[in-house]
DNA sequence: CAGATTATACGAAGGCTTTCGTCAGATCAA
DNA sequence: TTGATCTGACGAAAGCCTTCGTATAATCTG
């Protein structure tokens, strides 16, 4: 009864940048962790760790103590976690209409002609059966 | 000197209602943006205005003192912000592949048949090389 | 004008996020 | 084994965001 809501919880930025490295790579150290981030921005290897720490507290990490250094993953799938992203930005910033910010999104720069393709793609389906449950995964 | 960069500021959380309030009339008072606030949460009158002091120091809204009740407006058109906003997000959380995020909120929910057809116009106007500079502000 | 009401300024508290120092335990290398 | 190095736990400080109480100023009403 200590945790509020283990689910649908949104990270925090400092979260988010640790939880992309662990994606890249399945799972990690938290020294693989701290070297990777490194190398993009300054910053301490007890800070890393404690993040970690709290990170798997609130649930948004799995550790296994097992071996060691500790090996730990995420608890929610990418795309899982980048949806509660972008509803969640629907909702705040663009009157929760999703086709609205994928206008905006379209526009920011060019996206690749493979993108393109595939997002031509996903509108053929869209447009032909209403239901796009779990297609979307398949990135 | 005081002022970091003006620009590129992304606001917080309680900003960004704020800010959704005033773009939807293109200016407000304190107490108007209270009241229309109010509607959907409970917030205390003085804790909006103090936002919006705070938001007019960091440059996010414009104030005209001359009259009373004061009026504020948004320093930033809303597509700008909009913009903002997503190009964040898809650097924090989607590699700064801006298609990888269309995909996924296009597989969020049903976009209306209009805003589909918005979408493939644009798709459009993308592969056949235009620069789309401005044309998403035609929402 | 005088009292009531509304508007504005401002300080400060509370909470959450981020950062880091320190200590203790574990592992490694000679 | 033992000293050096790496790892893990933890407390606490610092910073930002949000909230609100209180005091002052402006405006309205009769």
């Amino acid at each position: 009864m200590s945790q509020p809501q283990e689910t649908s919880r949104r990270p925090t930025e400092a979260e988010l940048a640790i939880l992309t490295v662990i994606w890249d790579r399945g799972s990690a150290t938290v020294r693989e962790v701290h070297d990777t981030m490194s190398a993009r921005q300054r910053v301490g290897y007890t800070t890393v760790l404690k993040l970690m720490q709290i990170m798997t507290e609130k649930g948004l990490l799995l550790k296994n103590a097992e071996v060691r250094p500790q090996v730990f993953r995420a608890s929610t799938p990418k795309n899982s976690t980048q949806k509660l992203l972008l509803s969640d930005l629907v909702e705040r910033a663009f009157q929760g209409s999703p086709g609205n910010l994928v206008l905006q999104a379209l526009s920011l720069r060019a996206s690749s002609p493979d993108e393109l393709r595939e997002i031509r793609e996903l509108l053929d389906r869209l447009e032909t059966d209403q239901d796009p449950g779990g297609s979307g995964e398949a990135l």
